[in-house]
RNA sequence: GCCCGGGUGGUGAAAUUGGUAGACACAGGAGACUUAAAAUCUCCCGACUAUUGCAGUCGUGCCGGUUCGAUUCCGGCCCCGGGCACCA
């Protein structure tokens, strides 16, 4: 063997095996316990960087962790293509998007193999493929024949100087990204899924996916944000816009009796009707909608009123408030309209406040007095004050009773509300999935008939940053449909949409007669392991819940939840920032596998950090983890050259030698829970490390040493298997082990091994270690007291006290209560 | 602003169910080998105090609580990160 660990040259053969075997290409088969791994897909952004590479290694050391668990395991891989960067980079290269985008690919490829990850690549796909999207377009006319989809105005940001609809991302405190001029909001025609049909089946599901982190699940079931509250309306005297109340939702209608205004959103059709007679009022609605329309920037911006005139009657008390427009009232969310509440309402204390509102308590404090509110919002619970036959009523009573005289009078009726939106898929981009559908003459509506589609998105196109190329192109817009006069769609969809159902596409990437095909789906999903980005908590993840719901309601799955278990990764941080171009701190990979080697990638990569935390860059720490392989080689080298090997005897076993095996067998144990329970890659690694670190020491000349590191060296080839495949399939081959170490199974653990006689334990006087001693393995509780007691240092500290209580915790503690 | 995380030595981190804080590494220091350097190997490495007695005090963002015992549980605060529906 050679003596010196050779990157290259050890990589290159092992990827030529796994190539010439195709080790990694997997068929369904009902006789074994299938296992499918996913790592996120990328989007082809141009090289890898550094956040992919632990996101494949992560995905990787499962796949093949679970491989060596005897499972059939697909691991397959693909491209997000779609989307928003390809368009920029087409603008500024003068390159067609797809032509950018498949270069991309092609780098991005060449560089996933380089970095030896076990993928199925006889089943890579690509959404920009039309083999993909096609399906994509004709599972949207199905839903649309369901009642699924529909059209409605909806806002975006418009850019007045350049003509253009901008992504959130693109509006830089408020303005263009590129013109720099103020952008607008601008309501047009969008089309929607109903994934508030869903609402109450994605809440109820994150109860039954204990495989994902907890935290995800409760950013799902808030964003979700089910609530029962009571839908209520205040009069006017005379209707306005065809209305004759103002209709608003509360989750506290037992602060009903301290509403002193009503605000309305800018677009509210009161406001905008209000409006037309009054020009201030209008300009103020026009100054609200310059603001770009992410919730963040909405939620942080001063708060601007203006009031109407307007008064409107309350439900209850037949008093008459104030109507306002507000900028934080959104006209996306429940009505458009809200009662507020100062004294118990923090957005609404601070509105009243800025516009000398009137504060009207009616909830009282802790101490059943009226919370004071001077100085903010009293947003707990309490019994009611100053809202007449309700006063003393706690939270339930006064929601109850306040319900009920609203029914009675017809003014409200309780209701459950989620904070859910529709799904709104449209884009006013090219580079992305047509949307397959056809405008007639008449202003409707129908999708491209089944037969008819893919439709193709041209890829040959010139883009000016302007206009989408499809939508300046009248020739594409074309469509006959029996004669009918009509057009085609030119928006696209959100690339969330291809997103939301590749996993299950790649259990039959190649399938011609349908979307999926169900047998297939069904062996492997759904997908086992998922692992990406902490990022995608909500959205992908929602969307993708979603599809799999849609896809079984229309026969092509049987599971309800696509993804089993999630891992999310944290990121990868450069003196404690983001790894980003923008930001310069970029480390680049491709000079770390060229340097060190793969495997001194993948290792730094899952020893640097767990998982799902941060990890910091450390350039050192890469050289650290290359140190590590050069030591195991040397070690599993040292160990062939002494040729007279006797077998293992376990009945002569020196103590040191048992030692060794003991820790050995410890490792076992403890790696395989950490890759497979606690997904802790990192104390799996540093396991593996000590054993390595025992191993080095263990010379007592006696003839079964070699035999005990021999099995030693077998176990930490198979547990770093995972992490480090070329190093191992080398050693592996060399330690004479049998077939390639990927189908080799997981070492198991002997449990004679892991017997001790003593084991110690620390003792506490009041808390502080004091001492530690060595006790009899089955030593019973009295024993170890006794013992306990009689250590020197003990005495030192409980000589001028009394012994009030000692607390014996079996097999690690004694503490002396004394004083 | 709202929702969700995180904060432990000089650094990355470990402590799995409330039970020895700092495993494993990185950096640093000392030594060995070497003509020399690199590489490699050995030892030391939280702060402070003490000591040529192997000991003590403090210490896990801050303040308070529960407990024999808290990095871990509870309440309040500070800071950093993710998401907020058109970045992916």
């Amino acid at each position: 063997m050679d003596a010196k660990y050779n990157p290259q040259d050890v990589e290159h053969a092992a990827q030529q095996h796994w190539l010439d075997h195709n080790s990694f290409a997997v068929q369904p088969d009902s006789q074994r316990e299938k296992f499918y791994c996913l790592a996120m897909f990328p989007y082809p952004s141009g090289k890898l960087h550094m956040g992919h590479v632990r996101n494949y290694t992560i995905a990787d050391v499962i796949a093949r962790f679970q491989r060596m668990q005897g499972k059939n395991v697909l691991q397959p891989m693909g491209w997000d293509a779609f989307g928003l960067p390809a368009e920029n980079a087409a603008i500024k290269n003068n390159v067609p998007p797809a032509a950018w985008t498949r270069q991309n690919i092609d780098d991005m490829r060449g560089q996933l193999r380089q970095l030896g990850f076990a993928y199925d690549w006889d089943r890579e796909l690509a959404t920009c493929d039309a083999d993909y999207y096609r399906w994509e377009q004709w599972f949207f006319t199905r839903l649309y024949e369901k009642g699924l989809v529909y059209k409605k105005m909806a806002t975006v940001n418009w850019d007045p100087v350049d003509q253009t609809v901008l992504a959130n991302e693109q509006v830089i405190d408020g303005r263009g990204w590129r013109s720099d001029a103020l952008i607008e909001r601008r309501e047009i025609p969008q089309w929607f899924i109903r994934i508030t049909d869903y609402a109450q089946e994605l809440l109820d599901g994150l109860d039954t996916l204990d495989g994902w982190p907890e935290a995800v699940r409760t950013m799902q079931r808030n964003w979700i944000g089910k609530s029962r509250g009571v839908e209520l309306a205040f009069g006017l005297d005379a209707p306005i816009a065809d209305l004759d109340r103002i209709e608003v939702y509360t989750t506290r209608p037992d602060t009903l009796y301290g509403v002193t205004y009503v605000s309305l959103a800018a677009e509210h059709p009161i406001s905008l009707a209000l409006a037309e007679k009054n020009p201030e009022l209008a300009s103020f609605i026009d100054q609200c909608k310059r603001s770009s329309v992410a919730e963040a920037d909405m939620a942080q911006a001063e708060k601007l009123g203006m009031d109407t005139g307007l008064r409107a009657t309350h439900p209850l008390t037949g008093e008459s408030v104030p109507v306002w427009v507000a900028n934080y009232v959104l006209m996306d969310y429940g009505s458009g309209a809200v009662m507020a509440v100062p004294a118990h309402d923090e957005r609404d204390w601070e509105f009243a406040s800025k516009y000398a509102l009137p504060i009207k308590t009616v909830i009282c404090n802790t101490e059943d007095q009226p919370a004071d509110v001077s100085a903010g919002a009293y947003t707990d619970h309490g019994a009611l004050t100053a809202s007449a036959e309700f006063d003393g009523n706690n939270f339930d009573e006064a929601f109850d009773g306040i319900a009920k005289r609203l029914e009675a009078s017809g003014m409200g009726r309780v209701t459950t509300q989620f904070r859910l939106r529709d799904w709104g898929v449209s884009r006013q981009r090219y580079w992305g999935t047509p949307i397959p559908m056809l405008n007639l003459a008449d202003g409707s509506d129908v999708p491209i008939p089944a037969e008819r589609l893919p439709s193709l998105l041209p890829e040959d196109v010139v883009m000016d940053g302007v206009a989408s190329p499809i939508k300046a192109d009248p020739e594409w817009r074309k469509f006959d449909l029996d004669g009918a006069d009509c057009e085609r769609e030119t928006d696209t969809f959100d690339t969330f949409v291809q997103s939301s159902w590749y996993y299950a596409r790649f259990t039959c990437p190649d399938y011609a007669d349908g979307m999926l095909d169900s047998e297939a789906a069904n062996y492997w999903l759904p997908v086992d392991q998922y692992v990406g980005g902490i990022e995608h908590a909500i959205l992908h993840l929602l969307y993708a819940r979603f599809f799999h719901k849609l896809m079984r309601d229309e026969g092509l799955v049987t599971s309800d939840e696509p993804f089993t278990r999630l891992l999310t990764q944290g990121m990868v941080l450069k003196d404690g920032a983001k790894m980003s171009k923008s930001k310069g701190n970029t480390v680049d990979p491709q000079s770390l596998i060229d340097r060190y080697g793969a495997d001194t990638v993948r290792l730094f990569s899952m020893f640097a950090a767990p998982p799902d935390q941060s990890l910091e860059w450390s350039d050192s720490g890469v050289e650290g983890a290359n140190r590590f392989l050069k030591r195991l080689w040397k070690l599993v080298a040292t160990h062939l050259q002494v040729t007279d090997t006797a077998e293992l005897d376990t009945s002569a076993l020196k103590e040191q030698q048992k030692a060794v095996r003991r820790k050995t067998h410890e490792t076992i144990a403890k790696v395989g829970d950490d890759y497979g329970r606690r997904q802790t890659f990192n104390t799996a690694i540093a396991a593996v490390m000590e054993l390595c670190n025992e191993l080095g020491k263990l010379d007592t000349g006696d003839a079964q040493d070699q035999p005990v590191i021999a099995e030693a060296l077998h176990a930490v080839v198979l547990m770093l298997c995972p992490i480090v495949p070329h190093a191992c399939h080398t050693l592996w081959e060399q330690l004479g082990g049998s077939g390639s170490v990927i189908d080799a199974p997981w070492p198991r653990v002997d449990e004679a091994a892991l017997t001790r006689d003593s084991i110690e334990i620390v003792v506490q006087v009041n808390g502080k270690v004091r001492a530690k001693m060595s006790v009899a393995a089955d030593a019973g509780k009295e024993t170890i007291e006794a013992q306990a007691l009689k250590q020197e240092n003990v005495q030192r500290f409980i000589a001028d006290a009394t012994v009030r209580k000692v607390i014996v915790v079996p097999g690690k503690l004694v503490n002396i209560v004394a004083n």
